[in-house]
DNA sequence: TGTCGATTGTCACAGATTTGTCAACACTCG
DNA sequence: CGAGTGTTGACAAATCTGTGACAATCGACA
């Protein structure tokens, strides 16, 4: 289970946040204000920081900087109101990874704070490389070849692709592929899954026609089978 | 079928979303006020909730708030004015789950309400497979395979056998299963269940003409047993 | 035990729905 | 502007689903 830190002096956000995170199978720390902060940052070794910029006490900004100073590749969230004249050249200068600006849904937040960890997950990763049938897909140089062929994928196919190894066997619905693969700014028809699953095929399946890895399942969606 | 509660005054607007979300096979209720938002809560006990928080009577916030406080983990999904000023109500606070703004599409609301419903079957998994005689389906795989054998099912068909899965040795009416399976948006003939039922028969007993699985309950419906 | 109305089994087929496929359009970025 | 990419609409093809017709079966009742 991932640990993450919450600096946030607002009790009430506070209890928010928590729930929000331990719901999301988060083990979770809370410091009310900077004074604490850091003392419960070294006890409790977070994968990862919310933090609020408005705190009592001791700046967000400072926290920022001095969690950095102690390990820089913990991700720091910032959380800040809309009215703060937040320029992206402050938070960079401060360290932050990502910010999120108030109001925010849990969702979103939880959304980059996943993405966050997953960065870090990914970088200490060893390089992603599949291979079915006779293809090999090596998404860290984001290559596809064909029985030795270089087989080129837009950025598009190659996060369809990646989700579809990810989920071998198991048929996926159009919905989820929006919601997985295009992600939440994103809705566009489910025609547009269609033809990249088509593409798909015709790059990589020996005949098209009659696909063997990106099978359809009619009613419900595609499955990918190695 | 999922049911959605939409909590909306503005008449035009409740049209429009009981359209959307029940083209999109969602059992909607609706509640025009904060004073009966809550009966119609208890009463219809829905999967998810999209909230106007502005309303007449008792306020969106409250509702919100109310919701939680009975039911923690159904998720809401709060629409919002884009004027409103959203900031001092952190929606965390409220315990809303997301947001959407004034004005948004259909097609970006449905894809937020099916991503909240999808996240919450997934925390509450269940088992999806299952097995009975020489038969064994797996429904993340929507496979179902006879002494081996990979037989093909339909959408309709594996809607059909799950329900009857999960309600074992029960006698099941046909208005139960027309409600359970079908949805009553629609409404096909008593016809209509005793065709598929002979589907599963031919499919999936040894003898379809003396069928020991799906039993017949004469004049009252339909009963499956291991 | 035999009759009769009601219920269920069975089948084929048309209409509805879903998917495949392609070409055109929209958008971004240099 | 132009190349590369993603999205959409249109139409054909594939597949599924509901329905009516008729046969078979059941159960109540005399």
């Amino acid at each position: 289970m991932e640990k993450i830190l919450v600096i946030e002096d607002d009790p009430a956000v506070q209890r928010a946040l928590r729930r929000t995170f331990e719901s999301a199978g988060f083990d979770v720390s809370v410091a009310a204000d900077g004074a604490v902060a850091m003392e419960t940052f070294r006890a409790a070794v977070p994968r990862i920081v919310v933090l609020d910029l408005r705190l009592p006490g001791k700046s967000g900004q400072d926290i920022c900087r001095e969690i950095k100073r102690e390990s820089a590749n913990t991700p720091i969230l910032v959380l800040s109101a809309a009215s703060d004249v937040l320029d992206k050249v402050l938070l960079l200068e401060l360290g932050a990874d990502d910010y999120v600006t108030k109001p925010f849904s849990p969702r979103e937040l939880l959304a980059r704070v996943r993405a966050a960890v997953r960065r870090l997950n990914q970088a200490t990763d060893k390089v992603e490389i599949f291979s079915f049938d006779d293809v090999e897909v090596n998404f860290s140089k984001m290559e596809l070849h064909r029985s030795g062929q270089l087989v080129p994928l837009t950025p598009q196919e190659f996060k369809t692709l990646r989700f579809f190894l990810n989920n071998p066997e198991r048929v996926i619905s159009r919905t989820e592929l929006l919601n997985e693969v295009w992600g939440y700014n994103n809705y566009p028809t489910t025609r547009t899954i269609d033809t990249h699953i088509l593409r798909l095929r015709q790059k990589l399946e020996k005949d098209p026609t009659d696909p063997v890895h990106f099978r359809t399942v009619h009613g419900t969606g595609y499955k990918f089978v190695r």
